[in-house]
DNA sequence: TAGGCCATCTGGTCCT
DNA sequence: AGGACCAGATGGCCTA
């Protein structure tokens, strides 16, 4: 926050004439009341833009895989494993493809090697604020798993569960 | 009781 | 000028 309430500052030497005065009162008190109105109407514009912010944060709750608990992922949690999940079916659909590309050559299981998974390296799907970003070389979500935040039991189920082991067991690659 | 999460308010900044 | 977006502050609620 800061100081925008400046008002018009006074004049100096001699107060105004009464006319002048009263007038400069009463428009006073009107800035006053549009100020107010304008901050209730900014204050109103700004709940329903979080309304809408937590709307679209349910949405994407409900797309992805849910806890066996019914654990309500945080705010943070439900963006960083929406994240991962992205990653992982995205691994799926590329695995899928290659398989499709060359039955015979098995590039699923040479693929997992140079392709970390959230699930399968060291790392997990939550956590990460002071991870490095996922923009570099390899598109792989790099958070780690060592966030104390984050239930361990939703961290093992997220990916190993839903999306890495189900979908590798899926596609037949282990 | 401390810490985490959340909703809300608020002022600043940018855009149309 | 007004609206959208953002970040900081604050207080309430819940849990370990």
């Amino acid at each position: 926050g800061g100081c925008g309430e400046g008002e018009g500052g006074g004049g100096v030497g001699s107060p105004p004439p009464r006319w002048r005065r009263r007038g400069r009162a009463r428009s006073e008190a009107a800035v006053h009341v549009v100020k107010k109105n304008r901050r209730m109407k900014a204050n109103d514009r700004e709940r329903n833009r979080m309304h809408n912010l937590n709307d679209a944060l349910d949405t994407l709750r409900s797309v992805l895989p849910a806890f066996p608990d019914d654990t309500k992922l945080t705010k943070i949690e439900t963006l960083r494993f929406a994240h991962n999940y992205i990653w992982a079916l995205s691994e799926t659909i590329r695995l899928a493809d290659q398989r499709q590309s060359a039955p015979l050559a098995l590039p699923g299981l040479a693929r997992l090697a140079d392709a970390p998974s959230p699930g399968s390296d060291a790392c997990s799907w939550m956590s990460g604020a002071s991870s490095s970003s996922p923009s570099s070389a390899s598109p792989s979500p790099s958070y780690c798993c060592s966030n104390p935040s984050s239930p361990a039991s939703s961290e093992d189920y997220g990916l190993v569960h839903s999306d890495s082991l189900y979908s590798f067991h899926t596609f037949g690659i282990f």
